[in-house]
DNA sequence: TATGAATGAGAATTCATTCAT
DNA sequence: GATGAATGAATTCTCATTCAT
């Protein structure tokens, strides 16, 4: 029986604490508390707190790329391409919970204190989002469109719609504006797909 | 010549504070120091830390959604509506320009300590876009969407395009994802609302 | 009734403190609770420990070589020049006890660390030393010495003395070795100085 | 070749330290790393830094007063026996340099947590000085002098000359006071010697 | 003996808040 | 209204020491 490994234990709890409260609202104490680890095990491990962010960072948006990147390869097809770069963008969200509220909380602090490594996730999604809007221009089955436009569009539904969740819930099931309330990422992520799908294809 | 209040200048500072670092990176020192008022008027005017940022966040999310709402009355056409909707938010966020950072930490945090009369803010905006595609849903204009999605898409582009900026300016110029560096908001959100209404529109 | 200032408090405690135990020794905790002022306070008053200690040392210094200086000014012939010099300098420990401590310590690491106002404060001595020297010197009163060599007897003579106080209180006053056990700081620099002019003097 | 014993690389490394740094302020952490031992081997071999210290102090104190004492007994004439134990104990220094910083410290603690021990070794050379003195004034060869002073002159100049270096090293070469500069401590204490001589004898 | 990991007690510093004037 | 000083409760981080292997 492995027991999980103290890094792990405290990266994944820090994680969800720093997802929660973000970086200053994070309490080291807290963080100790909940994994279960004496405090000093953390910086014996993680030398600082803003280092143990950074692992953080590196931890979660790495494995989030690569699902994005990956799934779209064994595609040709644009349109195809495009749908499943969104879906994986939202199926990689939904096997890592808490990126979305780290990600926006860095988005909120203009990302400039986002460690490196982090960083270029995102630019390796961005880039294939734009060689997929490339290729379909170029195969005149997409008008034009800006990069980063669609890329903050999808980004920032999926990622407004997973951290909107404890939000929803608490608005009334009947609400016109919230028949989503109960329904997953997934339908979300489709909806988004075609919407952009919609806009861009030349029919 | 009048003078700036004190309460004024300590509620301008605070939101730039509170948008640049969240709630609990802004620190009380670092506010009186800024805006050149003793830490203790501070307190004297505004309570304590909690009740200032309520007050930053109701003073900053009202207008927004009142110059969202007003720009949409005068029209008819769903189609105008729709595109008045997104850029009058769009408009809104120019004149005031931490919104964003603090909206999208808020929601990064599930929105739920959002003061009450802020939240309310935001859902005026959500429901009156869910008012005009259920317009144009009724006139066969617009297909029918999830109205919290096309929400998200809005909120999420034109936000992180806002946050985006000092990250964006960091990038190669002539980067292709990265046409968009120089532009500004209104052609940003020019390009969601045509994304938009492309996708909905039944031609 | 003037109430002693806190920071004339706090730095009063902090000489003894770091007199008796050194930089590394001395504990901020204690340190409030000997001057019986928040912990917090200190830090409103002092920046740092660092910032702390280099205001001891400033302020220890400072009428130490005032002292010695202002002493030896009015003097003429270099051999009271000189006795005035060696016992000024002890006199002025005597009103100041926690200086040799400190100093001695300062000097074990090398002095390296010590804030420039407060090594000027030494040079000072130093220079007046030399310039003595030089004068008896030219005078044919004094044989040729090295000033350093000569400051560091003094120095060194009496700061031991003050500093051995506790420890040749321990040892038995019968003791050959301690005759001085009970005399004062005043008496042994007359010894000192009795040496060392008897050994520079030109008969 | 035989490598050097574990017990051994941590009993230089840890005089090292705490000639550099004082007790309080050498970390067992840099201990561990510079001599290259793992943490838990000082523990092993050393019980705790209390005792380290201790077995520091004694280590380096015995040979010390060893060399002094050795080198005196041959010599029948109390002027040569004064001269052979001042620079019998510069000597000694000089080849177990981190003793005068050491000492230093203890003294300006009181030397009231020495390992008793390490302070013995101190007094055999007081009282060596205390016979030498003694013999040269039963001989008339000696005026009076008070032994502790004397003892602290001989050895506050010569370890404030060994532990000043860094410092007379960051003066100017041209410094009239500062002759002394590049000079070993060799003729440091030659000069000492020859003041000390001088005070003393009578002629 | 040696070592990577763990830990309790502590130590420096910070921070929101209040008080006296 | 304004301000310098004060403070209690955190909060980050350190350090001597021990444990399991």
């Amino acid at each position: 029986m492995a027991k999980i490994k103290t890094v792990e234990k405290i990266l994944n709890c820090a994680t969800r604490l720093f997802a929660l409260h973000g970086y200053d609202g994070t309490i080291m104490d807290d963080l100790a508390e909940q994994c279960e680890v004496n405090k000093a095990s953390i910086y014996y491990h993680h030398k600082d707190k803003t280092t143990l962010y950074a692992n953080v960072l590196t931890a979660l948006f790495t494995p989030i790329a690569d699902t994005v990147i990956e799934g779209v390869l064994s595609e040709d097809d644009p349109v195809r391409k495009l749908d499943i770069h969104i879906r994986g963008f939202a199926k990689a969200i939904a096997k890592n919970p808490h990126f979305s509220a780290i990600l926006m909380r860095e988005m909120a602090s203009g990302g400039v204190n986002m460690p490196v490594l982090a960083r270029e996730q995102m630019q390796r999604i961005l880039f294939q989002l734009g060689e997929i809007l490339k290729l379909g221009e170029s195969q005149k089955r997409f008008k034009h469109a800006d990069t980063i436009i669609i890329h903050f569009m999808i980004l920032g539904a999926i990622n407004l719609f997973v951290t909107s969740a404890p939000l929803r819930r608490s608005l009334p099931e009947t609400d016109q504006c919230n028949q989503l309330q109960n329904s997953d990422i997934e339908f979300a992520s489709e909806q988004v797909s075609n919407t952009i799908i919609s806009a861009l294809q030349i029919n």
